[in-house]
DNA sequence: TCCTATGCATAAGAAATTTATGTATATTAG
DNA sequence: CTAATATACATAAATTTCTTATGCATAGGA
């Protein structure tokens, strides 16, 4: 909410390694799952989610599967293989990015 | 570089920090040691930097201080009373924000 | 029956950045 | 001595990424 604005640019890496460890996911499901993770700290919102989702499919990075659950549409997203290796490149970026960030922000920090 | 992009959003906060540690910079100043304590990491580009100080300043959070050193141009910023307040809350919020980063990436990881 | 949850989508606008310039002085390498 | 690099500021145009505001539709609970 308040510090959402904070995750742009990360937001593509964060589908990308829940999409990884989940093996496949729906939109509506992500936002759920990521607020879980982050126990109400982050939420994603629908509209930097979808386009989101779409982008990284044109970018052949993720396919699509359309399922009917109970009488609602769902579009399970999941990687391709080009997707997988993307994910271990953009999360190494990611780690390193929050490194950077713990090591301006609280050089009293240490990661364990 | 590669990665600034991720830190859209958190740039202002990291300036805060900075002038809050170090009493007072100039912005060229700001650029280098960013560079030195991410290790190269981080690249803050004039183009973020000078916008971003400017705007500080207009919010009030920063005051200037106009030198001349060696018959070059510098421009001295420093946190007002409001200003240092304010980097106590961005300051926190911005370690919620990594801590929760964490959390979704690398949930292994722990923060002593 | 209305509100909330589930589930998708897109468009307009805002915010933060990159990229590309521009100006000027000082220093270093060739 | 001259060209490149470093220092030091600045701004404008374009891009990216996100928020906010909608819209549609089904299901379930109060």
């Amino acid at each position: 909410m308040g510090n959402s604005k904070l995750y742009k640019g990360s937001l593509n890496t964060i589908i990308l390694k829940l999409l990884d460890e989940e093996g496949k996911m729906y939109g509506y499901e992500i936002t759920q799952k990521v607020k879980e993770l982050s126990k109400g700290e982050l939420n994603i919102t629908e509209g930097a989610l979808y386009p989101a989702l779409h982008k990284l499919e044109a970018e052949g990075l993720l396919d699509v599967e359309v399922a009917k659950v109970d009488n609602r549409l769902r579009k399970y997203y999941k990687p391709t293989e080009q997707g997988e290796k993307e994910t271990i490149n953009r999360l190494a970026e990611l780690e390193d990015f929050i490194r950077s960030m713990q090591q301006l922000v609280n050089p009293k920090w240490s990661i364990q």
